[in-house]
DNA sequence: CATTGGCACTCAGTGCCACTGAGTGCCAGG
DNA sequence: CCTGGCACTCAGTGGCACTGAGTGCCAATG
């Protein structure tokens, strides 16, 4: 037997039933596509694929279906990279360059991976660990009131308000917006963190440690990690079948943006996408979906993730192709930004 | 034949139509409420019921269902409103006060508001148009750019960017900022931006000019009315039938937030909860579901809109009960925030 | 030794049929 | 106006045979 055509077979399997739904049997498979052999030989050959666990029969006397294994076989070996067209590529572009503001990106973002895929999009708001601090305002609302802005190197602006133990002058409040400044700008908010808490006197620095820790507070906020977007989920109806099995638990996983966050999990940037098929993910109810992402931010950082999920049985080349698309795309229009 | 047993009728009808969700017979229908009649005089009474639409039969030989227009008599006429327990009060109470901030209190009526009523909950972020200009803030961050801060009663903060013309000092900086306030403190956002806009001298007034048109900008901008929470969405797992006609155009609908709200639309405040049902509402696709909303905000003004999203087919007597208790708590809790 | 054609076997899906039972409409009698 | 009785309707169910796509295995072939 040969190992190519074994393969051959694979692939062959994987692509009709992802188009067509249905097991798919020896028959229809030399039909449809031009393997040279007869439907007896790709019997023999989906016997041994079938042993070897890369697809299953749901019944016997019935064709056959790829198995997660079978999935991760063709995501990583069978997979010719799909290209976008040149319409496609501009149709996203201009998409994208539309966006006023973060919030907007993003949510442009969601709508054009949702289209793109047919499947249920996921954009997580980049995060605030690696951007750096741009500028911070301190405003004196009252004499022993102030407003702490941050403004960070993506565009975020957090605010927080300070009660001060005693009163301060805006003399004294100018001399303390220019050291925390000093100590602060352009550093990543990590960095930015740690030489606020430094400039902090052992002794006598009450109001300047006060605001100090309202932003280190604010910086170590991952709060606004956690942000995500979510769109397309009407895309779910798609999956008529297995209702209860696979949309229920979808749904509640969507509302729950902390267990999306830990699905699209550790993704790289650079042009790898990952995809987490069935259950090689760390949820058992969602055993029938797969998820592919892909880190993206300005200059190959990986600010955050965005994604998909959608079952298995889905079309990986052309979905893996639109993820990458995207992921790059918003991370040239963050670069300008 | 008595009017009011008619109505008995229909009402027991509707209720366990409700809970059983099959469709009733006369002889179901005496057995489970002491109607104090025979199954025949029920089936008068059915048949005139029908005549008048107010019940339907999905076929000949089976039971019969309430129409759009049933459930409409039916929640006009014979709902008592039940009352939340205590137990239930008090859950509601400690629940919502919680809350930390402005987002916190909306993400958790709407969480709330799914568990209650196990539907799709939508909760409008309180608008903009009747809240009260608490305080405005100009930040210089450099000669020429300056961070105009505008907070409102409602706990919302705008900010924005002013790029000025030509440089300014901080003595004019402080007078411009006693002025925008002293013209718009205390109004509402409305009366603020009239006011913001008459004192702006015809000639000679650039830079005030700049920042006023930027205030105005940030109060006219009603996006952040058109911001919603949506949770729950995985109630819908439970329409189970009617799938591709419910739940699909549900689901797109509930990612169009202009057209949830244009659904939750012109719900009153003031206890009065909002039901429309089926094709009562402006969209043909929504056909079998209802919509159960109310008004809310601090001091009984309706700054805002929240409810429910379900099947026709509802308990609207339990679940207009929750709709109005969180309307309540949550008008209180930004009473006292 | 891989490939092939042939053959018997399996079994989900489909159409048909009869039966059941919940439900109805109508009518005559209280 | 209510009620009991009766004939009628029809969705749903289970049994049954048939069909067809698909399989596994084997002997023959290059």
């Amino acid at each position: 037997m040969q190992e190519d055509r074994k393969l051959a077979v694979l692939r062959a399997i994987v692509e009709d039933y992802v188009s067509t739904e249905e097991p798919v049997g020896s028959k229809a498979l030399v039909e449809r596509h031009r393997l040279g052999v007869s439907p007896a030989t790709v019997r023999n050959d989906m016997a041994v694929l079938e042993d070897e666990g890369y697809i299953t029969q749901p019944h016997t006397s019935a064709g056959r279906v790829p198995t997660d294994k079978g999935y991760r076989l063709f995501v990583d070996r069978l997979t010719t990279v799909k290209a976008m067209t040149t319409a496609e590529k501009r149709a996203i572009s201009t998409f994208l360059e539309g966006a006023v503001d973060l919030d907007d990106v993003v949510n442009r973002s969601v709508r054009l991976l949702s289209q793109l895929t047919r499947q249920v999009a996921v954009v997580q708001y980049p995060t605030l660990s690696r951007s750096t601090v741009r500028h911070i305002e301190l405003v004196l609302l009252s004499p022993n009131r102030l407003l702490a802005v941050l403004i960070l190197s993506t565009g975020r602006v957090e605010q927080r308000l300070v009660e001060l133990a005693g009163e301060i002058t805006e003399d004294e409040l100018s001399d303390l917006r220019s050291r925390v400044n000093r100590a602060a700008m352009g550093q990543t908010i990590a960095a930015a963190a740690q030489a606020l808490r430094d400039i902090v006197p052992p002794v006598d620095g009450d109001t300047m440690r006060s605001v100090v820790e309202v932003l280190v507070d604010a910086m170590e906020d991952h709060r606004s990690d956690e942000r995500i977007a979510v769109g397309g989920a009407a895309n779910l109806a798609r999956y008529g079948d297995s209702f209860d099995s696979a949309v229920r638990p979808l749904l509640e996983a969507l509302e729950e943006h902390v267990v999306l966050l830990k699905l699209l999990g550790e993704a790289q940037t650079g042009g790898a996408v990952t995809v987490r098929i069935g259950r090689e993910g760390p949820y058992e109810q969602l055993s029938s979906t797969s998820v592919v992402a892909t880190g993206y931010g300005p200059r190959d950082e990986a600010l955050a993730t965005l994604g998909i999920v959608g079952p298995t049985r889905m079309d990986y080349p052309g979905t893996m192709a639109a993820v990458r698309a995207v992921a790059r795309y918003v991370s040239r229009i963050l670069d300008e930004g």
